[in-house]
DNA sequence: ATCTGCTCCTGGATGC
DNA sequence: TGCATCCAGGAGCAGA
């Protein structure tokens, strides 16, 4: 499931590649990925423009066209972007392809064809609303201790919803949550309001560390995550709990164990988050 | 504000 | 071995 570090490495490694490059034409097998316009107003919106700039906010990649034309995409949770130069065979999976000339193309392709992706300009991006409400991003001035702060205090709900929702935090998902409150020590049942200024400032730091440390190893390859050349991460090799449920804790040796807590599938050593 | 539960979707794992 | 069922979870949404 890319994340941000997966989403900063796929942009990295795709950022020379597109960057200047025209997009000739694009062919879309899946209309229904195309979430705003429709497929058709899609194409003919981004056809014959030339790819300015390739960012990310959070886990969306966008690419900054020509006349402020943004195409955006996210992966959800198998989606894939890669850049080829031949003519190398597509499989099944690949829904998108966008032709940058000279035999190179960009293939959007994704298994369980969750993905999404808009086109508009730059003005209009309020109708993104994951998007236009995002909150803060780890490793970012505006994500700062005193903002986690505010928000672990206020909050009445479990630590881990916090966490999860990106209109508080962008860019975490269920690996990097879970990760970071390892890290912490923290138990993912716990209520937000009920951490300590110390606790709180553990996650802070283990949030901050576990992304960065994510986007260092190139983010963490289960089964489907490559970057936009076709590579794998390695953060998987150094993960504390997801994953790793009924093996034991790095740090005391307690088998890890998985239960559910808002929602989502959570590993945690019932040890040392406590 | 926050919760649960549902929806989208399919490959791989599990169960019998 | 084969078939049926379950599960993974990002995000949006309805309803409580």
């Amino acid at each position: 499931m890319p994340e941000l570090p997966e989403v900063e490495i796929i942009r990295r490694s795709l950022v020379d590649k597109l960057e200047g490059r025209r997009i000739h034409g694009v062919e879309i097998l899946l209309p229904r990925l195309i979430k705003w316009p429709s497929a058709y107003e899609f194409q003919a919106l981004v056809t014959g423009k030339t790819i300015q700039k390739l960012e990310r906010k959070g886990k969306y990649l966008i690419l900054q066209l020509d006349d402020s034309m943004m195409l955006v995409i996210h992966l959800r949770m198998t989606g894939r972007l890669y850049f080829v130069d031949n003519e190398e065979k597509t499989d099944r999976f690949t829904h998108i392809i966008f032709d940058l000339g000279e035999g190179c193309k960009l293939l959007y392709a994704d298994t369980r064809t969750l993905g999404t992706l808009y086109a508009m300009p730059a003005s209009e991006l309020w109708r993104i609303a994951g998007l236009a409400g995002m909150g803060p991003e780890p490793l970012t001035a505006e994500f700062s201790l005193a903002y986690f702060r505010g928000l672990v205090h206020a909050r009445k709900g479990r630590i881990k919803a916090l966490l999860l929702n990106q209109k508080l935090i962008g860019g975490l998902g269920n690996i990097y949550v879970d990760e970071a409150m390892a890290i912490a020590r923290i138990d993912p049942d716990r209520l937000a309001c009920s951490l300590n200024d110390q606790e709180a400032g553990r996650l802070y730091e283990a949030i901050n560390q576990v992304i960065e440390d994510g986007i260092n190893h190139g983010g963490t390859t289960f089964r489907d995550y490559r970057d936009g050349t076709g590579k794998s991460g390695s953060h998987q090799n150094y993960l504390a709990v997801y994953g790793r449920k009924g093996q034991p804790c790095k740090l005391c040796g307690t088998p890890i164990e998985r239960k559910e807590v808002a929602g989502r599938g959570t590993h945690y050593c019932p040890n040392c988050q406590r």
